[in-house]
DNA sequence: AAATCAACGCTTTTT
DNA sequence: GCGTTGATTT
């Protein structure tokens, strides 16, 4: 049990004095559970940080007793640096983590507890869904009907309930039936190849502490205390191992934001923050309204929108800031119109010392980025979009990870499969079939059947050459135990051929594929056994992978550049921007046309839960558009704006009215000069002499129509005359 | 066995 | 509108 050290009040000011009131309530609460309702904005990362220093310097609380969890890697890393720069030291014995980064650990230091081999490998999203692929082929199922997709998400549903096949009732329900069958044969392929998935660190670790009462009962001695970061998002496995490990003696501190709670659909339950005042005794709770973040407009517009959903656990974000500036709203034409708006506005700002960094794009789905990416380019503005493909999971890096894997865990099929595919060495279809029917009868791993299959000379030709040569690199490479992690990577890229073949790809495609294999090994080269890790006993070689595989790096785009931030609304969760553009908003857009269409109302609640997160991602300016006309998909669609919009008090709104317009066909109207909010326009009449940056100079001659359907007809100096709409042409009036 | 071409299908995605 | 998958071709 930790013991009290005394302390004199001098010591505490600095983790207090910063602190509002409820602020302060939480960071110096008595023992027991606590329940922190913090808004957006409202401080909750510097409270979890300062109760855990509080707990250390205050309580004397052994860091070694201190569980910290969050749901993101750089939530975490953040949390731990806010820490040491706190209690000004390491942190050692601290426990600061992801769910499944802690789970991971477990699993490591008890892996025969826990069933698992050694060797075992985690499987990121995409190799899961290739392993459930090839179960549901294997099975001989039509894969039409039963898609990898749909079968990796069933799974990951159950998982995440914390239901193994046996737990699930498919009743009558044939589809379901089929299902199962594929749960339950994903599962054995895992267990035989070595494989762990994401929920499964999870729900493995869990079942760990269950069937090992005296492995529970020392961690449950070891962490007195465990606070649990967005807690709206725990699914119900991760609110049960937190149960388990809590206990009757843990006392937890968690933090959340019920009206941030936007990952339903993973499987997060929202009615664990009601649930938490249920299950662990004596919780209070604690509410953090106090908003350090956005003016109070915005704020306002926030709390609008956010109190029509119902059953709230009920929270007013209030501001000392000012009213700052009205939100704009801009009703574009189309998605071109509405880039361009957009852009127009952030050249404005950035004009006027605004750093691009400073602001951020938001949307509710990436296909809308393409527009916005567009203009940015065209005018030059740096920009960076978030959500890409990171690091790990580029397909060239993945190649070199298969052989990694192979080298690690023999009997991973799916990195054998991936290491002969790529590049071509004259295996194919056919062979490989042969070898995973050979597999399947002898219960043995392909790359075990492939080295017999060669031996016994039961694969010919150029199969044969190409076997072989993949076979004997791999043993080369297993012969260099004693070498340096990156120096075995190098020499794989020779030995494979990546190299080589993403060398010559990248000619064609000017492409960094061959730059990412170098950087692979680079990144090998700096790579450090964590402290736990090396503890844990586990080798360089499966802490890279599984780093690989829990942290899959930065999205594409370097981070510290000064450049527009493109993002989804998901995405942009958890952080903050004084310039917001909140786009796309159209409904079936935003509220997406699923949740209009299902009639559900919790998921139209959901949605308007991250309307909330992206009005509250605004500190001083925001900016709300949406399309009248937009392509989707290809084909257009006319859309009418957002709900959300309606939901908004139209006092804190203002309308831009951007465009130069033409509305009649006489002469006098139209040289009536328009409000043009984005650019000084001047009149468009016929006759006016006008500049194109393409065509050059021209003389209207012609129009039609009025507002954002206004079409000029000009006359040009090469004598070709263009029908052009004028919200986008661009043109520069001469006179 | 590998390259080329048409057909599909498609919110969000911390790990 | 695009990228990915699969069927077809050589």
């Amino acid at each position: 049990m930790p013991t009290r050290i005394a302390t004199s009040p001098m010591d505490i000011s600095h983790l207090l004095d910063d602190l509002n009131p409820a602020q302060r309530e939480a960071v110096a609460a008595p023992p027991g559970h606590l329940l922190v309702l913090a808004g957006a904005g409202s401080g909750k990362t510097r409270v979890l940080t300062h109760r855990i220093a509080w707990l250390a310097e205050v309580e004397g609380v052994w860091p070694h007793a201190i569980l910290a969890v969050t749901f993101t890697n750089k939530a975490a890393a953040e949390m731990r640096g806010r820490c040491e720069s706190l209690l000004k030291r390491p942190t050692r014995g601290l426990w600061i983590g992801t769910f499944h980064g802690l789970a991971h650990r477990l699993l490591r230091l008890h892996w025969h507890e826990a069933g698992l081999p050694e060797t075992f490998q985690i499987l990121d999203a995409d190799d899961q869904q290739r392993l459930v692929k090839r179960v549901i082929r294997d099975a001989g199922l039509d894969e039409s009907r039963f898609t990898a997709q749909q079968g990796g998400w069933l799974i990951n549903a159950w998982k995440d309930e914390g239901k193994r096949p046996d737990d699930v009732d498919a009743g009558g329900n044939p589809n379901l039936r089929t299902w199962l069958e594929v749960y339950r044969s994903y599962e054995e392929a895992c267990r035989r190849q070595g494989l762990v998935d994401f929920a499964e660190l999870l729900l493995r670790s869990h079942e760990l502490w269950l069937a090992h009462p005296a492995l529970l009962d020392h961690y449950r001695q070891r962490f007195g205390h465990l606070l649990i970061d967005e807690f709206q998002d725990t699914n119900t496995t991760q609110y049960a191992w937190v149960r388990l490990l809590a206990g009757s003696s843990g006392q937890v501190f968690a933090v959340g934001d019920d009206d941030q709670s936007i990952y339903s659909w993973r499987g997060a339950r929202v009615e664990h923050m009601q649930h938490f005042l249920r299950d662990f005794p004596g919780a209070r709770t604690i509410r953090l309204e106090q908003n350090y973040r956005s003016s109070s407009t915005i704020l306002d517009a926030a709390n609008a929108v956010i109190s029509r959903n119902e059953g709230r656990l009920g929270k007013a974000l209030w501001t000392e800031a000012g009213r700052g500036l009205p939100i704009a709203v801009y009703a574009a034409w189309d998605e071109r119109d509405e880039a361009r708006f957009v852009i127009e506005r952030i050249r404005r700002a950035v004009a006027a010392d605004t750093r691009p960094s400073e602001i951020a794009i938001l949307y509710r789905a990436n296909a809308l980025s393409r527009n916005f990416e567009q203009e940015l380019i065209s005018h030059g503005v740096p920009y960076r979009v978030y959500g890409g493909l990171r690091f790990f999971e580029r397909a060239e890096v993945k190649d070199a990870l298969a052989w990694l894997r192979l080298l690690a865990n023999p009997a991973d099929d799916g990195a054998f499969e991936r290491a002969v595919a790529t590049p071509p060495r004259g295996v194919g279809e056919k062979t490989i079939e042969d070898l995973r029917s050979q597999a399947r009868d002898g219960g043995r791993s392909l790359l075990a059947t492939a080295i017999d299959a060669l031996a016994a000379g039961q694969v010919k030709g150029r199969a044969r050459s190409g076997l072989g040569d993949l076979l004997a690199a791999l043993a080369e490479l297993r012969g260099m135990q004693d070498s340096r992690l990156h120096e075995r990577i190098d020499r794989l890229l020779e030995l494979s051929g990546l190299r080589a073949h993403y060398e010559a790809q990248s000619r064609h495609e000017a492409d960094s594929r061959a730059a990412n294999l170098d950087e692979l090994v680079s990144l090998a080269r700096s790579f450090v056994l964590s402290a736990e890790d090396e503890a844990a006993g586990i080798g360089e070689l499966p802490a890279f992978l599984s780093h690989a595989a829990l942290e899959a790096g930065e999205g594409q785009g370097e981070a510290w550049q000064d450049c527009v931030q493109l993002m989804t609304l998901h995405a942009a969760k958890g952080l903050e921007f004084p310039m917001v553009f909140l786009v796309g908003l159209e409904d079936g857009m935003f509220p997406s046309q699923r949740a209009v269409n299902e009639g559900d109302p919790g998921k139209l609640e959901e949605e308007r839960r991250l309307c909330y997160v992206g009005i509250t991602r605004a500190r001083r300016q925001l900016t709300l558009s949406y399309a009248e006309k937009r392509y989707l998909r290809g084909s257009e669609t006319f859309g009418r704006p957002s709900r959300f919009l309606t939901e908004i008090p139209p006092e804190l709104l203002e309308d831009v009215r951007p465009r130069a317009q033409v509305s009649a066909p006489t002469l006098p109207q139209m040289r009536q000069r328009m409000v043009s909010d984005w650019e000084d326009q001047p009149a468009i009449g016929l006759g006016t002499t006008v500049s194109h940056a393409k065509f050059g100079e021209g003389v209207v001659i012609g129009f039609e129509g009025s507002g954002a359907h206004a079409r000029v007809h000009v006359r040009f100096e090469d004598g070709s005359s263009k029908w052009l709409v004028l919200a986008y042409a661009n043109l520069v009036v001469l006179g």
